[in-house]
DNA sequence: CGTATTCACTGACTCGCAGTCATTTGAATA
DNA sequence: TATTCAAATGACTGCGAGTCAGTGAATACG
C-alpha cells in the first residue's frame, strides 16, 4: 500500500504550489512589500500551513530564487553544450548571462536584492546551505571553462582562472543592476548608452584576460560572425 | 530680538544631534534592524520629536549616508588638490577611494545597502534630491578628472568620460562589496586574495582606457613612486 | 506683572505584519 | 462505525513604524 509515497508526493507538490505562488506575489511586490497573507491567499492555503513548509519569509525567497539559479544554470548548460570550441564556449555564456537578463529579470532583481547580509539573519542555515549549492553548481561551470581557456593557452596562464570569474562576474553583475535600475538616468541626464558601455567592458575585460593567440582567435571569431 | 534666528539654530543642531544618534545606532544594527525608539533614545528624545525632523526611518537614513557623502568627497576633493598631474590625481582618486573603504567601512555599507528600488519607496523626494546633490558632486569630480585626461591625450579619445567612470566606478564597487562581505569565503574556500584581484583589475582597467602614451606614463609613474 | 499664544515635545495609541499554537478536519486504519 | 493522527486552520501575540491629542515652557501681549 503506497500510502506513505504518495503522502510524500503530495507534500513535495504542495512545496511547489506555495512557491509558485510565493514566485507570483514576490516578483509583482518585492520581499518588502509582499506579506505571507498575500502568499498564502494566492497558495489557497492558510498562513499557518506555509509555516508548516517554509521556516520563514526569508527561506521562501530563498527557495523562489533557487528556482531562478536553476533556469540560470540549465541555460548555460544547454549553450556551452552547442557550442564546439572554449572560446565559443566563453563567448556564448556572456550572451546568455545577458539573455537570462533579459529574460529574467525578476530572477535577476532577486539574485541582487539578497547580496545583503542583514537579510540573511532570519534565513536558515539549511535554506542557506541549499542555496549555497545552486550558486556553486554555476559558479563550477564558468571556472570550468575559464580554466580549460588556461589549458588551450586561450587565456593568460598568469592569472587564477577564480580571480578571472571574480572580476567579470563582479563586473558584469554591477552594470547589469545600474541597466536594470538606472537605465533612464543614464541615458537622459547623461545620454550614455549602457547597453554600449556593457558590450564595450565586456570586451575589454575578455581581451585583458586572453594572451595573444586568443585575441587573436577572438577577432577573428568577431569578423565572422555565425549570422 | 534674534528670537527667531535662535530658534533656527537650535533646530539645525537638534537635526544634527539626531543624525549624530542614528549614525550610531545604524552602524551597529543596519537599516532594518535598526528601531526609531533606539535612535529616539540614544538621541535622549521621543520618538515622536524624531518625526517632527524627519519624515521617515529611511530619510533619517540617508540623512546619515549624506555625512558620508560629505566624508567621502572632502577625501576626493583633499587628495586631488595635492596632485600635480592630471595622471597623479586619476590615481591618487582610486587610493582615496580604497582608503575610504578602509576608513569608513560603515558608510560605505550603507551606500551599498540602498541601491534598491523596494527600499526608495518610503524614501520623501525632497531627501532623494538632496541626496542626489551629494552623489553628484563626487560624480562631477570624477568624471571631470577622466575628460581633463582626454584632452591631455592620457586617455582614450573613442571612449566618453562618463562611460569610463561608469566602468570603473562599478567594476571597483562590487568588488570592494565582494571584499566587505565575502572576504573569508573567497579566501578559505577558493584561496583567493580579493585585494591583489582588486589591485590587478584597477591596473587592468586603468590601461584599457588609456592611450599608449598614458599607459607609458603610468608605467613609469609606477616604477618610480613616491616614497 | 499677569494672561494669552505659540510651539517643541511627549508617549500612549493605531495599524499592519511575521510568526505561533490550540483547535478542527478528514482521510487512513482497525 | 469508531479511532487515530497528520495536515490545515485562523485567532492570537509581539513588535515596530508612524500618528496625534495633550502638556508645559518660553515668548508675546495688554
Amino acid at each position: 500500500m503506497g500510502t506513505h509515497e504518495r503522502k510524500e508526493r503530495e507534500k513535495e507538490q504542495r512545496r511547489e504550489e506555495i512557491v509558485n505562488a510565493a514566485t507570483k506575489v514576490f516578483f509583482e511586490k518585492g520581499l518588502q512589500n509582499a506579506t505571507m497573507d498575500e502568499i498564502a491567499e494566492a497558495a489557497e492555503l492558510s498562513k499557518g500551513t506555509i509555516y508548516l513548509y517554509y521556516k520563514s519569509k526569508e527561506d521562501l525567497y530563498l527557495a523562489v530564487m533557487n528556482v531562478g539559479s536553476t533556469i540560470l544554470f540549465d541555460m548555460f548548460d544547454n549553450a556551452v553544450a552547442k557550442a564546439p570550441s572554449t572560446l565559443e564556449r566563453l563567448l556564448i555564456l556572456a550572451d546568455s548571462y545577458k539573455e537570462f537578463f533579459a529574460q529574467h529579470r525578476n530572477y535577476f532583481r532577486m539574485f541582487h536584492f539578497l547580496q545583503n547580509q542583514q537579510l540573511h539573519k532570519q534565513v536558515s542555515p539549511e535554506m542557506r546551505e541549499i542555496s549555497q549549492l545552486h550558486q556553486q553548481r554555476v559558479w563550477d561551470l564558468a571556472v570550468g571553462i575559464l580554466r580549460r581557456g588556461v589549458e588551450e593557452g586561450l587565456l593568460r596562464r598568469d592569472v587564477d582562472p577564480a580571480e578571472m570569474a571574480v572580476v567579470l562576474w563582479s563586473a558584469t553583475n554591477s552594470l547589469l543592476m545600474q541597466i536594470d535600475y538606472q537605465y533612464e538616468h543614464w541615458k537622459h541626464s547623461l545620454g550614455i548608452d549602457m547597453e554600449r558601455v556593457l558590450r564595450h567592458s565586456t570586451n575589454l575585460l575578455l581581451e585583458a584576460i586572453m594572451t595573444e593567440a586568443g585575441r587573436a582567435q577572438y577577432r577573428r571569431h568577431v569578423a565572422v560572425p555565425v549570422a
